[in-house]
RNA sequence: GCUCCGAUAGUGUAGUCCGGCCAAUCAUAUUGCCCUCUCGAGGCAAUGACCGGGGUUCAAAUCCCCGUCGGAGCACCA
């Protein structure tokens, strides 16, 4: 149209006469349209057929991938508690990339606040225990706090450069010169004087708050997060890690993380919308050094539904503080841990996460998206158990089997069949009763009609529940059944359970019929634990 | 206040760069039906979205402008 102006006045005419076409194309079967596009267009369908295996994959490419020999990507997480669920993304999106482009990438633990954000000791060792549950392993591991030599050597440099300036400025007072564009008195030193300061701070000799060490950007630059930021501050704390313990002079995230990612050859760094202008800041250290900065995806945040509690690792530390949550792993608590004690496998949480992408904007994961990823994951492997929650007794009359054999799984009969004992009484979830003179199927053993207070079984066959007229329900004996503790994120919840239950290896994921699938925990003196999962 | 981002069904996502049956993809969710000795699994179906307003154009989810809403940074936190 643009070659025929004079087409322009039918244009209205074309979603009839493209209409046809496509109707046609939509006709041919994909044979006859693959053939018939190789002889109009073979560059098209290279393309096509190319564009197909792109979408085999539920992230977007990572951009110039094709220009990086190798792709080099780094999780930096803070060692300061084990992970909630919103730190899965992060290794489920790189360790994705990673098997897609047959990449590389490290856990570097960003831990140089020995004070605000305190490292916890346990959480290094715990982080990776939680990576091991998402199914992926690091190539390298590097703790920033080993590191600050590294980071020294590179500060005298750029010091050398003229690229920063040791600054005595109380922070009030430097953030107003700096809102006004204006530069505080410490900018124009001679790079001797600055580097003598700046080994004074590695020595120790000055205390928080006396002198941080700024990188020179541009103290005018419209964009005031960027103006002259600091780099190296002062902490009286000493490291909580024995090898880390002496250092006084500490590196900002920024320039840490900014030297580490160039020295570890990282060519993709992947990280939150909070960590937005951090590239811009460190591309002016980039700049003194003449380096090239990584190409960069960001992403919003993550909310989770389903959790009372807020998602944070502070949060989460305070409640089990309190004694709101048991610990990390309770059911109630949004960690991976706990949902790996309630049974859900890694990968269904790294399989959710990938499904959120890389969008910039905040989203939202909703759990029932990582219970349908695990149902599907665990639901053919998984045995059929019975458990009665808060159960009504009732005895049984008219002569029924001594034992019941439901199968194991009711897809896979050649994995046999369970022995329930019956005896003279059962346990009913108390909505499953039926109402007087009434007819109920119990699981695996018969047709029972409520009367006089009684079941009485009366031996009808499966098809009183296929005509319709018959509830098939759960249940358990009554004296044979064992006591079970389900613990659930909504509290404890317990009942009692077929006798093979209390045999099962902790560990072992069960499905209780119409209540859920959960983790068989442990067996305690008097009942055994299981961690609810999902229904 | 200054500076950056972003906005497609309940949720997430594809499409946006390069406008053209996009009366919009897929998954999940919810509901109904079929199947099943589970409320699980499987099958079928329904529900449900381009933030608003202008502009450009024969044609706008897509390009431009203005709003609105949301997020982020302006830390000696990460």
């Amino acid at each position: 149209m643009g070659d025929n102006p004079d087409f322009r006045q039918h244009g209205d005419r074309i979603p009839g006469v493209a209409g046809g076409v496509v109707g046609r194309v939509n006709d041919l079967s994909y044979e006859e349209k693959r053939e018939r596009l190789e002889e109009l267009a073979p560059e098209e369908l290279a393309e096509i057929e190319a564009g197909d295996e792109e979408d085999e994959h539920d992230l977007p490419s990572l951009p110039n991938a094709a220009e990086h020999e190798e792709i080099r990507m780094r999780c930096a997480p803070n060692p300061n508690g084990p992970w909630h669920v919103g730190h899965a993304r992060m290794p489920a999106v790189i360790g994705t990339y990673r098997d897609r482009y047959d990449g590389w990438f490290c856990v570097r633990f960003d831990d140089t606040d020995p004070e605000t954000k305190r490292p916890d000791l346990d959480a290094y060792d715990a982080i990776l225990e939680d990576l091991e549950y998402l199914g992926f392993e690091p190539d390298e591991i590097y703790r920033a706090s080993d590191r600050l030599e590294t980071y020294y050597d590179h500060a005298r440099e750029l010091i050398e450069l003229g690229g920063a300036y040791t600054c005595s400025c109380p922070g009030e007072e430097f953030s107003e010169l700096k809102n006004a564009g204006e530069p505080c008195p410490h900018r124009d030193k001679d790079s001797e004087t600055v580097l003598a300061e700046f080994e004074e701070m590695i020595d120790g000799e000055y205390e928080s708050g006396e002198l941080v060490l700024r990188v020179k950007t541009d103290i005018e630059h419209k964009n005031p997060a960027l103006r002259d930021w600091v780099a190296f501050r002062m902490i009286d704390t000493p490291h909580p890690r024995e090898e880390a313990s002496e250092y006084r002079c500490w590196p900002m995230l920024d320039f840490q993380s900014g030297v580490d990612d160039h020295l570890l050859g990282i060519t993709h760094i992947v990280r939150g919308i909070d960590l937005q202008d951090s590239a811009k800041r460190q591309r002016f250290v980039y700049d003194y050094f003449d380096w090239e900065y990584p190409e960069v995806v960001h992403w919003g945040h993550v909310q989770i539904d389903a959790y009372d509690v807020k998602v944070s690792t502070s949060t989460i530390a305070a409640l089990i503080e309190e004694g709101e949550l048991d610990g990390w792993d309770d059911p109630s608590a949004p960690t991976l841990s706990s949902l790996r004690r309630r049974g859900i496998r890694g990968e269904a949480i790294v399989d959710a996460m990938v499904e959120l992408g890389t969008s910039t904007s905040d989203v939202d994961l909703a759990m029932s998206a990582v219970y349908a990823n695990n149902r599907e994951l665990i639901d053919d492997d998984t045995d059929r158990r019975f458990l009665v929650r808060e159960g009504n007794q009732l005895p049984l009359g008219g002569s029924p089997p001594d034992e019941a054999n439901p199968p194991l799984h009711p897809d896979h009969e050649s994995r046999g069949v369970r022995e329930i004992p019956v005896g003279d009484a059962v346990l009913l979830e108390p909505d499953d009763v039926p109402a007087r003179e009434e007819r109920v199927w119990l699981k695996g053993l018969g047709c029972f009609q409520y009367t006089r207070d009684t079941l009485q079984y009366t031996g009808e066959d499966i098809d009183v529940v296929r005509d319709g007229d018959v509830d098939v329900v759960h249940w358990v004996p009554a004296r044979e059944s064992v006591p079970v503790r389900m613990r659930t994120m909504d509290g404890d919840v317990s009942g009692r359970a077929e006798p093979a239950v209390a045999e099962l290896e902790a560990d072992e994921v069960v499905q209780f019929e119409r209540v859920g699938f959960a983790r068989v925990d442990r067996h305690e003196d008097d009942e055994t634990v299981a961690y609810y999962a999902h229904p």
